[in-house]
DNA sequence: GATCATTACGAGCCGCGTAATCATT
DNA sequence: AATGATTACGCGGCTCGTAATGATC
């Protein structure tokens, strides 16, 4: 046998809607050809790799669907590649950004592009930042702006698609205070020092506190509040009514936040480059 | 069509061999089920992916064959994750390892192994790091020990293959000085001061200029000597005999060789589980 | 007993080999 | 001419759907 990638997005379906009749629809299949798919994956494998009533994955499953999510990820990544390169320079730029890259360098790289490319129809999409990844990879978007929070120097943790990462722009971060904060007006900050203030988790504008405490190899951050909005303007509304603080990129604070020092963490911006169309935009 | 992964074997063979004949010889096809093979892809994608006589990749061709080898090895390397989960810790270890790595951090670990399971048979492997990497993914070898030049806290740059990277170690790094040397005495060196030095490239031992000027974002390093073999000692030897310098974990100059104090990068060693009997190496 | 997964089995497609054809050196 | 890639074509296996069976709530 030869874990056909049909069978693993068969398994991946399977175990993410928990039932074999339901992926079947999804799919277009059958349940019996599902059960089939899974039976080829576990028989190829020897290993059964999910439960059934209810169905879940084993432990094994677990580790198969990892894979399979990587596998059939790179696969629809390959074929957008090709295609992409076969198809020549489309007449349209459909660009992906997540929202903070939207507001602080969509502008400039939409600028530019329309400088080098006068007759270029531009859509801009904003959704977070593995949907901007994926998307690029497979073809749906022709290039990505994504933002994150790293070291100096390092690339973000992007789902891996074999996507060459073009240009970034790195600019310092800031934490957004609430007016009259004991700590406001300070020079600059050190992350050590905030690790007992109330923080709020907003993963759809920056990035998470889990993430933001693995760079700073720190521990304790807590979350008061959880904002799922994507925009700016909401998360800082809630950081100046006092329900906590949160770090962001110093710029789009206006000089309000304080300069963070320690550890030397930078916000990043990637390019994304999918399409030959990418390559007009610059930041 | 869906891009079979048999297919794709077919087409890196082809391309790497630059015969449509001698690459059914050794996938054991007629070369008419290989050009099926490739006509299938070609067709699937719309693209040419091969220029024949002489066979060579098409620009879409080589886009192809980097994401077929990472899927190629992915899907290896799913395979011996799940069947290695399945068949559960197996008597014998087989443990492969950088050069460095073999002699700085082995022998502690197989003897952490050793106390933990007395009755294991160990056999070690020398290989490069990619060997080494892949071999683990694909279950040749249970662990690995690789070691190289990184900013301290990040990983090493490894082949996508989804293994947990669960132990590490980092340690300081020296310029191996002849004896007699202007600089041989200093207390700390920084890299830039010896940019217009004359290094020796020594792949199989250290990390690659290349890559170590990329590290420290500096240009201009030249190889003066180009050793390819794997032992420390004869590296040593020609560094001593003032044929170049050389970036070494600090531990192997024994005080000998000149501390790096900028840029900061590490030593780092990272233990690459593939069977849980690998969970009992230490480092 | 109703829902859901598995097994049995037949139909159709697809991939492979044989062999003939075409192309290049 | 000889080597090597493509095309023609038929066999065999694989995968799917239908339908019956089995299991679980």
């Amino acid at each position: 046998m030869r874990m056909d990638p049909r069978f693993l997005r068969t398994f991946v379906t399977v175990a993410r809607v928990e039932s074999f009749s339901d992926a079947a629809r999804e799919l277009g299949y059958t349940q019996s050809a599902v059960s089939q798919h899974v039976a080829a994956l576990e028989s190829d494998l020897g290993t059964a790799l999910l439960q059934r009533r209810p169905v879940a994955p084993t432990e094994a499953g677990e580790r198969l669907l990892e894979h399979a999510h990587a596998i059939l990820l790179r696969l629809d990544s390959a074929r957008a590649d090709v295609v992409r390169l076969a198809a020549g320079p489309p007449g349209r730029l459909t660009l992906g950004a997540t929202p903070l890259a939207a507001s602080l360098s969509v502008p400039a790289a939409v600028a530019a592009a329309c400088a080098a490319l006068p007759r270029l129809d531009v859509t801009v999409r904003v959704a977070d930042r593995d949907t901007v990844a994926i998307g690029v990879a497979t073809g749906a978007l022709d290039a990505g702006l994504v933002d994150g929070i790293a070291a100096p120097g390092d690339g973000l943790r992007l789902p891996d698609t074999g996507l060459p990462v073009a240009a970034f722009a790195e600019a310092p971060l800031a934490v957004a205070l609430p007016d009259g904060h004991p700590l406001a007006g300070r020079a600059g900050l050190r992350l050590e020092d905030l690790v007992d203030a109330r923080w709020i988790e907003a993963p759809g504008v920056t990035a998470p506190l889990a993430e933001i405490a693995m760079l700073a190899r720190a521990e304790g951050f807590r979350a008061a509040l959880r904002y799922e909005g994507s925009d700016v303007g909401g998360l800082l509304a809630l950081v100046a009514a006092g329900h906590g603080l949160a770090l962001l990129p110093a710029r789009v604070l206006a000089g309000a936040g304080v300069a963070l020092v320690e550890p030397r963490l930078v916000h990043r911006t990637e390019l994304l480059r999918g399409s030959e169309a990418g390559a007009a935009l610059r930041l």
